[in-house]
RNA sequence: UCCCCUGUAGCUCAAUCGGCAGAGCGAGUGGCUGUUAACCACUAGGUUGUAGGUUCAAGUCCUACCGGAGGAGCCA
């Protein structure tokens, strides 16, 4: 017989169908037990009667333990009781393995033993419910460039010079020559834009900080557009729509994972165009309100994003941070040459940045003393400087952290469960 | 790298002033025809992270190391 998927049981009210999963809880009561099944697309209550069935599928049922993988025949009914509004009344039940002690149980368990069986964790509810939301982000994230006339631009892995440094990446032995781990597809777009006009990328990037906070990890995905004859303007503009794009995804096609998550989704529907947009200048003015003295120059911490964050019911964007707390390839801004146009966009309730660009630098001239400014090799962005000898154009773009924006999304406290396998300062498995 | 907390049964935790290592969950056995983290009864389960030290006596105090957690800094 063919396989039901759980998702789609209430079509096979009265039906005979067969499901297959595994075996998330299972409650008795003498001469019945409530099987509770999961399939990947839900859980369904699997009732067995000991009048229903032969002898030896009611003692399989009786002996299967916690995460077997099993085979159910029987009819859907519905049931008021049902968190689901169906169950299924068993006729035949078989175990494909029966499983072993499960090490998760059904009480509490501490972060560091979660995460170390973090293999099994995945099957849990609430993990289950917050991959959904990151895969349905991924998705819209996609779709919103292939819809726009974006073309899809690999950036490569293996980088051969970083960005800015060399103390935060990770080091590799590239046939005897040194190869890094690569932290931004960025310059690498800005080249492509010019090839195609409007490209992204989307893939893992990596840093080797060593920083030890809910919102980092050593290796996270990041979706980074980049647009030729864009200014800052165009670029803030772009940043808004597209975040406001995939939240309204989200809540759209991802409404039952928010309620298992118990995240507030009125939060999330406030998330509408226009985002406010402040300088870095009126951020200052906004600290200084709360109490808070940053000096002119200097990057917010953690706490000051915050208390930034708060003050809005939205993202809000910051723009023309001090040049000399950006990146080297960043436009200074012609009415003032202590500022960069750059923006970043902090998210609300404390999620801290989740996107980072702005406007690059495309006059050669400029760029070239910048790199010698910054005491880079000028050898290694001969490539990248010749994006702005063959007919360089203004162009801007930025990158947006999947794992932060599915840690707001879904309301979590760390980035960690955002990420399947995630890789942090102290934990590289499993 | 720094600061702080922490390590006791498979898991989550308790153990008063340094004085008999205990509970719940999970597991096993038995009971129960509507359970929703089911419930009830019984059973098993321990080199208290490791190595030293202080003491008549250490899970408890001290030192070092190892693991975990939170925070800071770092962080296109």
């Amino acid at each position: 017989m063919k396989q039901t998927y759980i998702s789609e049981i209430g079509k096979h009210e009265g039906q005979k169908v067969t499901i297959r999963g595994w075996l998330y809880n299972k409650r008795s009561s003498g001469k019945l037990h409530f099987l509770q099944v999961r399939d990947g697309t839900g859980i369904v209550q699997c009732v067995v009667f000991k009048g229903d069935v032969s002898e030896e599928v009611f003692g399989r049922s009786d002996a299967a333990t916690q995460e077997s993988s099993v085979v159910v025949q029987g009819v859907v009914r519905a049931d008021k009781r049902s968190a689901i509004g169906f169950e299924v009344g068993v006729t035949d039940l078989k175990i494909v393995q029966a499983a072993q002690e499960y090490p998760i149980a059904k009480k509490d368990h501490g972060v560091g033993f979660l995460m170390d069986h973090r293999h099994l964790w995945l099957r849990s509810s609430r993990q289950h419910a917050i991959l959904r939301v990151r895969s349905e982000i991924v998705k819209a994230c996609r779709d919103y460039y292939d819809e726009r006339g974006f073309t899809l631009v690999d950036a490569p892995i293996f980088t051969p010079t970083a960005c800015e440094g060399t103390t935060t990446l990770f080091e590799t032995d590239y046939f005897g020559e040194k190869a890094y781990l690569t932290q931004s597809g960025q310059l690498y777009m800005e080249a492509a834009a010019m090839a195609f006009g409007k490209v992204y990328c989307f893939g893992p990037t990596f840093r080797a900080e060593k920083s030890k906070t809910r919102r980092h990890l050593t290796e996270f995905w990041m979706i980074e557009p980049e647009v030729a004859f864009y200014d800052l303007n165009d670029d803030m503009d772009l940043a808004e729509d597209f975040v406001a794009y995939v939240v309204a995804r989200v809540l759209a096609n991802r409404r039952p994972e928010l309620l298992v998550l118990e995240r507030d989704v009125a939060k999330l529907e406030q998330v509408q165009k226009p985002f406010p947009r402040i300088s870095y200048d009126e951020a200052l003015a906004i600290l200084k309100e709360h109490g808070v003295d940053v000096p002119w120059g200097e990057d917010f911490g953690g706490d000051e994003e915050t208390m930034l964050a708060n003050h809005f019911d939205r993202p809000v964007l910051v723009h023309r941070y001090p040049a000399r707390c950006k990146a080297f390839y960043m436009k200074g801004d012609p009415e003032d040459a202590l500022k960069a146009l750059c923006v970043d966009m902090l998210a609300p309730e404390g999620y801290g940045e989740i996107i980072g660009g702005g406007q690059r630098e495309d006059d050669l001239e400029t760029l070239e003393r910048k790199i010698e400014e910054h005491g880079l090799p000028k050898e290694a962005f001969e490539w990248y400087l010749d994006v702005r000898r063959y007919g360089s154009v203004p162009h801007a773009g930025f990158g947006l952290g999947i794992e932060r924006t599915v840690a707001w999304i879904c309301g979590l406290k760390h980035v960690r469960e955002t990420i399947p396998f995630p890789r942090m300062l102290e934990r590289l498995r499993p």
